[in-house]
Order: C-alpha cells, then sequence, then structure tokens
RNA sequence: GCUGCUGUAGCUCAGUGGUAGAGCGCGUCAUUGGUAAUGACGAGGUCGGGAGUUCAAUUCUCCCCAGCAGCACCA
C-alpha cells in the first residue's frame, strides 16, 4: 500500500497502519509532535487505520488545523466537566466558531459566574490527566438507546436525525463519551493551557426561537497562554473601540430610555452627520439622482397595496388616526381607533413609486433616479436594539431607479461603480459581496429571473468586485448584492445593498408608455449605500477609533494658549481659521498646557494650534497633531492654508 | 421577543438591614504655566420604578422598566 506525503515522496506501509505509525516512523519528535493527519483531504484522528494508498500530511501544533482541533476538543473537556460537576445537565452541541467554541447545555438552573470559574478549574484537571480520545463505530439502535437511557434526549435527537449511510461515532475521553464527528488529537492534554470560558448565554435548540432555550458557554482557546493573552487584549482594545463608549467620551450622541433605539445627536456628533449626509449628497446628485423627501406617516391603505402590511406588519408602527381623548377619565383613544390606521414608514419605495407615478412617464423619460434621505421607523425587537448600529429610527441612504430591462446592467454597474467610490473615499476598500440568487418563494417567472440574476452578475464581473453567490437568499421579489463591512469588534454590518425588483411596481401599478405607445412596467433597483447613516457612523468610529478623517472630525482644531497673555493672539488666528472654513475653538481657560492637550487628546480633536508669548511675538503657531509627541512650529498663515486643504472632503 | 447579568452623583465605580462613599467632571478661590492630570475649598444622590417582609429596606422578596451579552430577528 502506497502513501504519498506532502512533497511528493511515496512510501510503502501495510494496510491498516495509523498516522501515529507513520510519524513514529519518520522520526520520534514528529510523533510526538503530531496531533492529526490528512488522509486524501480529510481530517482525521492519527489512531484512524489507513487501508487503501493515500496521499497524507501529519499535522502537528504549528499548523493551521491545530486551532480547529484545540478548540473543539477543548469544548469536549468543557462538557466533560460540566457533566463531573453538575450530573443533571444534559449536553446538546459544542461547535468551534471564530476564534474559540461553545457548547449548548440543558439544564434547569443556570449557570453563575462561580460555576463558570469551577468548570474551567475541572477543565484543567482533565487536560492534566490526559485521557486519550478513542473513537468508535456504533450501532444506531445502541447509540439512541444508550443516550435516551442516560437522559439524554437531546443527542438521541441528533443521532435519530442523521443521514442513514451516516456512521454513528463517539468519542471517549477516560469515562466520558460524546456523539461526534471527530477528529480529535490523540489526548486531553495535547489542548494544553491557552483556554479561557468567557461568558455564558442563552442560545435556542437548533437555532429556533419555538424550541427550548438552552445554556451556552462560550471559550477560546489556542496553541499557548501567550497567543491566548494577545486574544484577551485584542478584546479588550476592541471594546475600547466600542463607538458607544466614543460617543460619551467625544460628545457625539447619546440615548436615553424614552426614545429608546432612537438618537440624541449632539451638537458635535450632528457635525460627523451632516458632513456625511452633505458628501453623499454631492456625490449623488452627479450620479443623476434626483433628491426627493416623502412623507413619514402614510395611510395603512398604500402599505396594504404595497404588500408591507402582509410581509412586513410586525416590524412597523401603526398610529390611529384620531384625535385623542383629553378627558382623563376616559381612555386616551376611542373605540374607532381602529377603523383608520396609519403607520411610520419602515422603507421609502412606496412612497417612491408614488412620485414616479405622478404625471405619465415615457420610456423617454428612463432611466428615473430618486435618492432619499429617508427616515425609516422599524419596530425592533428590544433585545436588536444596539447603539447606532441597530436602531428604531435611522436614515437610509435610499434611492430607486425606474428602468428598463435594457437599462438593468448599465444601471447596476454605474451603481457599483459608486459604491467602491464612496466606500474607498470613507476608507474602506474591504468589502464583503455577494449576489444572493432566487428563493424557492418567489414572484416572476424563471426566464425574469434569469435574465435579473445574469443582469447583476454580468455589472458585479464588469466593476471587478470580487463577489460570492447565495442561492436562495434573494428576497422574494428579485435577486439582490449585498455589501458587507467587518468592524473594529469584528462584526459584520451589512450596508449597501442593490435590490431587482419585478413586484413592487406592479403592485402599485407604476407604468410608462412605451415606444410601443402601449403601458409597461417599469423595473425597480432598489439601492442604499451607507445602508443606514447612523449604523455607517457607528462602523467609522468603530473603524478609526474614534479618529475620524479629517473632513467629518466635529472639531478639527483647538487653539490653546500657554498663558493669558497670548489670549488676543489667540483670537486672532481662531478667527482665521474659522474664516478659513476650518471647524475649529478657541481654549484661553485657565488650565495649563498639559491639562489642556490631555483634555483635547481624549475627545480625539486632530489637531491643536497651541500659542504661548513666543508664537504671539514671532506669529506662529505650534502644531500638535494626535497621537504625535512632535510638535512643528509654523506661520500662522501658512499652518492654515495647509490645515484648510488637508480638511477638504474628498468630493 | 427569549436566557442570563447589571441598574448607587454628570461619568467610571466602591459599599451597607439603622436613609451613603471614591476618583474624574462641575463651581469658587489661588496659581500665568511650554505639550496627555497645578493646588485648596465647595456644591451635587428619594441608591431605576412600584409593591411586599421588617420597628427600620439603597441592602431581603416579588412585579415592572431600562441597559449589557448572547440567541432569535434584521426587505
Amino acid at each position: 500500500m502506497n502513501i504519498t506525503f506532502p512533497d511528493g515522496s511515496i512510501r510503502e506501509f501495510s494496510s491498516g497502519v495509523t498516522g501515529m505509525e507513520i510519524a513514529e516512523s519518520i522520526s520520534k519528535s514528529l510523533a510526538k509532535a503530531s496531533i492529526a493527519i490528512r488522509i486524501n483531504g480529510k481530517l482525521s484522528d492519527l489512531l484512524e487505520p489507513i487501508n487503501t494508498d493515500a496521499s497524507i500530511k501529519i499535522i502537528t501544533r504549528k499548523d493551521d488545523e491545530a486551532l480547529e482541533l484545540i478548540r473543539h476538543d477543548c469544548a469536549h473537556v468543557m462538557a466533560q466537566a460540566v457533566q463531573k460537576l453538575f450530573p443533571e445537565t444534559q449536553v446538546t452541541i459544542g461547535p468551534n466558531i471564530e476564534d474559540g467554541f461553545f457548547y449548548d447545555f440543558a439544564r434547569t438552573e443556570p449557570f453563575s459566574t462561580e460555576d463558570i470559574e469551577a468548570i474551567e478549574k475541572e477543565m484543567r484537571l482533565i487536560i492534566k490527566r490526559g485521557e486519550a480520545f478513542k473513537a468508535e463505530i456504533w450501532e444506531r439502535d445502541k447509540a439512541i438507546t444508550y443516550f435516551k437511557d442516560k437522559g439524554e434526549t437531546y443527542k438521541a435527537e441528533l443521532i435519530e436525525d442523521l443521514p442513514d449511510n451516516e456512521d454513528i461515532k463517539v468519542y471517549s475521553q477516560g469515562d466520558w463519551l460524546d456523539l461526534c464527528r471527530g477528529p480529535h488529537m490523540p489526548t486531553t492534554g495535547h489542548i494544553g493551557t491557552g483556554f479561557k470560558l468567557l461568558k455564558i448565554a442563552g442560545a435556542y435548540w437548533r437555532g429556533d426561537s419555538s424550541k427550548e432555550m438552552l445554556t451556552r458557554i462560550y471559550g477560546t482557546a489556542w496553541r499557548d497562554d501567550k497567543e491566548l493573552k494577545a486574544y484577551l487584549m485584542q478584546l479588550e482594545e476592541a471594546e475600547k473601540r466600542d463607538h458607544r463608549k466614543l460617543g460619551t467620551e467625544m460628545a457625539l450622541f447619546h440615548f436615553q430610555q424614552e426614545a429608546q433605539g432612537s438618537v440624541f445627536w449632539h451638537p458635535r456628533g450632528f457635525i460627523i452627520y451632516n458632513q456625511m449626509e452633505a458628501y453623499l449628497r454631492r456625490r449623488l446628485k452627479s450620479s443623476g439622482y434626483n433628491e426627493i423627501k416623502t412623507p413619514q406617516l402614510i395611510d395603512n391603505k398604500l402599505w396594504e397595496a404595497s404588500g408591507h402590511w402582509g410581509k412586513y406588519r410586525e416590524n412597523m408602527f401603526v398610529v390611529p388616526d384620531v384625535i385623542p381623548n383629553t378627558d382623563d377619565n376616559s381612555s386616551i383613544i376611542s373605540e374607532h381607533a381602529f377603523d383608520k390606521l396609519m403607520a411610520l414608514k419602515p422603507m421609502n419605495c412606496p412612497a417612491h413609486v408614488q412620485i414616479f407615478k405622478q404625471g405619465t412617464k415615457s420610456y423617454r423619460d428612463l432611466p428615473v433616479r430618486f435618492a432619499e434621505f429617508g427616515c425609516c421607523h422599524r419596530n425592533e425587537p428590544h433585545g436588536a436594539l444596539h447603539g447606532l448600529m441597530r436602531l428604531r429610527q435611522f436614515t437610509q441612504d435610499d434611492a430607486h431607479i425606474f428602468c428598463h430591462e435594457d437599462q438593468i446592467t448599465n444601471e447596476s454597474v454605474a451603481f457599483c461603480d459608486l459604491l467602491k467610490t464612496i466606500y474607498s473615499d470613507l476608507g474602506f476598500n474591504d468589502v464583503a459581496v455577494s449576489l444572493s440568487l432566487r428563493p424557492e418563494m418567489r414572484v416572476g417567472d424563471d426566464d425574469l429571473w434569469d435574465k435579473a440574476e445574469k443582469d447583476l452578475r454580468d455589472a458585479l464581473k464588469q466593476t471587478g468586485l470580487k463577489f460570492k453567490e447565495d442561492i436562495g437568499e434573494g428576497a422574494f421579489y428579485g435577486p439582490k448584492i449585498d455589501y458587507k463591512i467587518r468592524d473594529a469588534i469584528g462584526r459584520i454590518w451589512q450596508c449597501g445593498t442593490l435590490q431587482l425588483d419585478f413586484n413592487l411596481p406592479e403592485r402599485l401599478d407604476a407604468s410608462y408608455i412605451g415606444k410601443d405607445g402601449n403601458k409597461h412596467r417599469p423595473v425597480l433597483l432598489h439601492h442604499a449605500i451607507l445602508g443606514s447613516l447612523e449604523r455607517f457612523i457607528g462602523v467609522m468610529l468603530e473603524s478609526y477609533a474614534g479618529k475620524l478623517p479629517l473632513w467629518i472630525t466635529p472639531v478639527q482644531c483647538v487653539v490653546a494658549t500657554i498663558t493669558s497673555s497670548a489670549d488676543k493672539y489667540a483670537q486672532q488666528v481662531y478667527q482665521a481659521l474659522k474664516d478659513s472654513g476650518i471647524r475649529a475653538e478657541l481654549d484661553i481657560r485657565n488650565e495649563k498646557i498639559n491639562y489642556k492637550v490631555r483634555e483635547h487628546s481624549h475627545t480625539k480633536v486632530p489637531v491643536m494650534f497651541v500659542v504661548g508669548e513666543r508664537e504671539a511675538k514671532d506669529s506662529t503657531v505650534a502644531i500638535r497633531r494626535l497621537g504625535s509627541k512632535d510638535q512643528n512650529i509654523e506661520s500662522f498663515e501658512s499652518a492654515i492654508e495647509t490645515l484648510a486643504e488637508q480638511c477638504k472632503p474628498p468630493y
């Protein structure tokens, strides 16, 4: 039997040889270092017998796969520890995730923080014992009976649902065992000490909110303590740039319970907001969009016609169209309140169609491009709210293109280019793009979908954007392209989107007169680039750790005095800054320069002009940039000129 | 919405069955200084809301609200 090694060399072994034996045949040290084996590309146990010719790769701790194995073994050890300490607990599933693992347990009592510490301690004991992982294939019925007898109903359910052709594999470590596909490292001792349990949370059985809630324990695991420490440090760093924290520190915005899910923008924060909006407005205008503004509160009839009432109602704020009762002794709204309902708009599309529908449109008018900074309200579940990232009131940079089918590709290419330009202006060049294709439930015939999907795919190819395709993820009304950005804490945020819609023009009866003199349905392209202005600002804050690009930053320059004798000169410099269009502030407080520098550094002011008697005498400023220890002395005119240039928006 | 944790001064947090404390911030005064905290003094709290247990509740119990983490959701 021939075994092919990664370097291409081939050696003969007798049938049934294991990875461990192969490793031993090479060197003792390799055997010691090896933790798993790839057999014909498939990651397997070192003790897995190899019965036919195969190409193999011995995996050691240094390989990328090691983390995967360490984490998964760690999950098993955690489950063992939990059942040792809390025998009444059922185990369910425990997969790897990015940077770690979790395991879901079923028990009546939740785990406490102290429990977690105890579990971790127990895990270290198990690892110290270095028990061997042993795989066995069980009869399906035996496995089901075994787990049912043990009271492990979740495991039994999992086995029952495994496909018939799949082996039921069970791994044991010491006196504990678990259903598992594997592979595992040779012993629990191979996990090492670089792991930590992080948090407890609830999670639904099989990810289904109608099923029972289990207790999930999250952990992280690394090759060694050093890697673990680095990861924990990184978590701490990410926490520091949480946009909610920065928002308070930089005096940008706040939230309060009377308006949960909506932002109170403070003066400084609203400068950011306005800069972003103004920039986008310029970009959209020169790309041929006409800006519009549509109503917040719209009669239910339109939402019924658009289909939102049927498909989106649970996310809408519904308002009765009655005058509230002013008599304190009776109910605030009358029994007729529900005769006529209105709703705050959760989306702008139906309103845009209304504007399109005014008057008669000719094919010559197409494409019609509308853009709106549309303020939307969505009745999000309380648990979903998250700072600026998930709000109940937010502003979409929403646009709709009404066009002919032949214009879809061109319009899509133009959009992709615009989006790329804007993202790049804002400092995001790493964008994950996905093309979502037809779902099972859909409107429109297959020919139309074929064409629509091809149009979007062609557009993406033309713009050279890398993308993946998600089958079945499209909206019921058409395929879509999603653009996602990763924030500092590693969360992925969907920002931009381009959606083809065959449905809404039909539902709302939008039409244009074609060359043939007959009415035709336009195709509707929905799109957003930032998605939500608020969310994008949140992503920006985290991504830049608060140190926003100069043109967006609320206070671009602070003029700070060293002594009060420079006050008059500082006033002049400050005035000159303002005259140059720079957002400046003057700090002539009776404080030491150390104090002023520290304070403005904390609020992330990018540039300080420090002036004392020397500068006043020479008409200079001492320029101090955020994060730099150095200072440059420069004449104040040229300093302002340079700064004004640097403060210019990218467009 | 579900599970868990948390809620004390503007902010960050300590603390207790006998109605509260620190640091920062804020105010006043002194200080005029050279690039990430000058000093002193002072003001500031119905301890998230409601109910219960108790002679007495910020502390214990229950309910509600909000925040946080995760899950579910996210046209």
